[in-house]
DNA sequence: GTAGATGCAAAAGATTTGCAGCCTA
DNA sequence: TAGGCTGCAAATCTTTTGCATCTAC
């Protein structure tokens, strides 16, 4: 087992342990899931995939886990496109993303100079900021190609 | 009438005109509302308005044709909270938002600089952007003092 | 043993859509 | 006059919730 997925995994039974929550089979196995996705999900990916493997996790419990690691931090949601919420682990680098509208591609990117002048704007409203989520929307590049043809 | 009121109106004439579509007076009802609204506005707003002052406009007409505004430019959905949309007229000068999880309180930012950066991102990608938004979940100084007490 | 978790079905919201009648161009 | 528009109700889709049962601790 990979060494990331342990620390989150003793991250999230503290916190459960701290609140007095319990941690069940079905919130090891949506942690170990969502671990395991690369990129962005959605919950029903997290739902279809658990019933292809004839693992038995309600898509009840898959939102209630969800809300309580979006709370601990563990995953956000970064995309919120066409009544669709796109989730992602928060562990690795945080990156913000570019949405084609067209074809909707999502194109990754990550930039200091923003996060730095958020946290600027964050301390000079006394804001504390938990999260952030930067979406431009517009046309990649193949898509402006097809277009021009 | 306001000569920004005057301007959107002609351009949203000329591109109903433009798609074969009709400038209705639900149509003209809905956009005008729209554009007295200061600052961010929910379809909800929107439909109980009318109701209150007895204008005919369906709620159906309501979501059909702020889709239209949105495609063309003229409202931009800039928050989304809670499966809560806000929407926001897109004339003024574009601003991004830092939004309470606490008291939902919204703050409203402007940053060129960030703008700047943006714009440069999507030249590298070229990425033809048209429009972002740029939320910044925390806690508001005031809530952090309720919290300290 | 007990408080908390789960699964199910139902509910709640937000948004879209089919359709019959209406209206703009 | 015709094709687009509207209002209504029904349908969809996502997410939450009430409740009886089950389970971690």
């Amino acid at each position: 087992m990979a060494c990331l997925e342990e620390i989150v995994k003793e991250k999230f039974k503290k916190y459960l342990k701290e609140k007095g929550l319990r941690y069940t089979r079905q919130r090891e196995d949506i942690l170990r899931k969502i671990l395991e996705t690369k990129g962005h999900f959605e919950i029903e990916d997290i739902v279809l995939d658990f019933k292809k493997h004839n693992l038995d996790v309600s898509r009840s419990t898959v939102y209630r886990t969800l809300n309580i690691l979006k709370e601990l931090g563990i995953v956000n949601e970064v995309i919120k496109f066409k009544n669709k919420t796109l989730y992602e682990v928060a562990l690795k680098e945080h990156h913000d993303h570019l949405v084609c509208e067209k074809c909707g591609k999502i194109i990754e990117f990550h930039s200091e100079e923003i996060e730095e002048l958020q946290n600027n704007i964050c301390k000079d409203y006394n804001f504390k900021p938990t999260f952030h989520r930067l979406e431009i929307y517009g046309i990649c590049e193949d898509c402006q190609k097809k277009n021009e043809r």
